[in-house]
DNA sequence: TAGAATATCTACTCATGAGTATGATCGAGC
DNA sequence: GCTCGATCATACTCATGAGTAGATATTCTA
């Protein structure tokens, strides 16, 4: 009960001090501010959105409830920022790949990596999980704007695989829907099974996502007979 | 404030009255704990777990909540309830398919399409998303455990496709978590867009994953150059 | 038709957690 | 040393929602 703020933020206020205090003081600020959201994502990540009060973020920074409110306006705010923090990894990943001279398919699994990383980082949760239900109105439709300019973003590159033939026949549509969905449910898992890199399990999507379940070429239509076991009588 | 109860349950009393009261007042007490189950369900679509209070699931049977209370003994135990209309559909296509004679594709596709079926139905959003974290540690346990049996269902089938030569080279894990992902996130968007029935979106979903996004034989490796535009000189 | 189940309601308790009013403290500049 | 603004804590308010006690209605049985 006395051993509060022991570490709340590292408080590097060491080199760089030529500039005003002001500006030191807003730096520290921003430090501390960033530090709330990550408390923030951690706990949502481990006990659910609903599941942590803001005396469990608060706990978790050494601090009490009053100064997680000084740093962020409220819980659903919070969760917003955690939302952001995980969206643009993925934003950036769009930008990036719109200047890449390659196929469809080629950007496209580009930005799957990356969204699969994204998804599987400290924010991935939240972004994956942030749900309209749970916020304002305002809110909502600002999560919904993000998500559905990622959803259009890849609904694109599929189309343009389609064009320059890099991809095979498919819905545009239900083929982002499935995508999205394989990487985002990444989330679900991750954190309890953490035995591959957030890199490996992108790049394992990816190379099913290209290939498909079915054996290129050779062996393809005529699966070795002498393995059909597996023929039980049972009706 | 005085229509109440104008249609809480069908009340079907009508013929087979010939077994012993007794008889009808169970089956019309199973019948009203099934509507119960079936308005948590449709709440828990709607507006999520957290956000639905047990007044909300009364108000739309048109009943108090103590009456719901009567027919369930707490809020987690509901979506337990839930969870497992949900997951039977599935445990039901893995039975199903033991029996077939077919290559471990096929029959892994057989038990994804009602899997994505059982992921749009009903209970979709419950079985998907009855998180640990809302649940005491007993029933925590009894839904991982059904989660793991359906994982470890789906990762059987593929290795079996795997040895009898009907899948191509992949790691079983990962490409389970993959599909299965997939088609969980199919609970997510399926209530705002209906444009598909289920069994359009399981197919869709099946017909990529089997083949995946590169175009199958011809074309392949070669897109066509005259498509392959986009060069942009940005950088 | 009395009485026993069965089914439902009214009217609570109680805990939790979001958010706040107010005051203490601390460091920087004068 | 004093003041002022930035920062943080104590100690609240207040709404919500899970779950219950006990009364009441309804239906079946004897």
């Amino acid at each position: 009960m006395n051993s509060r703020r022991a570490s709340a933020a590292p408080q590097a206020k060491s080199a760089a001090a030529s500039a005003s205090p002001w500006r030191a003081r807003r730096r520290d600020r921003e430090v501390k501010r960033e530090a709330v959201i990550r408390a923030a994502a951690r706990a949502f990540n481990h006990k659910g959105y609903h599941n942590t009060s803001l005396d469990d973020i608060a706990a978790a920074l050494e601090v009490t409830k009053p100064t997680v409110y000084y740093y962020v306006t409220n819980k659903e705010h919070l969760l917003f920022q955690c939302f952001l923090a995980g969206v643009e990894p993925i934003r950036a990943a769009f930008r990036e790949v719109k200047d890449r001279q390659a196929t469809g398919r080629e950007r496209l699994s580009a930005v799957l990596r990356h969204y699969g990383e994204a998804v599987a980082s400290e924010f991935g949760w939240c972004m994956v999980r942030a749900e309209d239900q749970d916020l304002s109105p305002a809110m909502s439709r600002h999560i919904k704007a993000l998500k559905s300019e990622i959803d259009q973003g890849i609904r694109r590159l599929i189309r343009e695989g389609l064009e320059d033939g890099s991809i095979g026949s498919c819905d545009p549509k239900m083929t982002a829907f499935a995508l999205a969905g394989a990487l985002n449910w990444i989330a679900h898992w991750y954190r309890e099974d953490q035995s591959l890199t957030p890199a490996e399990i992108a790049a394992a999507f990816v190379t099913l996502f290209e290939g498909g379940l079915q054996p290129r070429s050779a062996s393809q239509a005529a699966p070795r007979a002498s393995l059909r076991r597996r023929v039980r009588i049972a009706r």
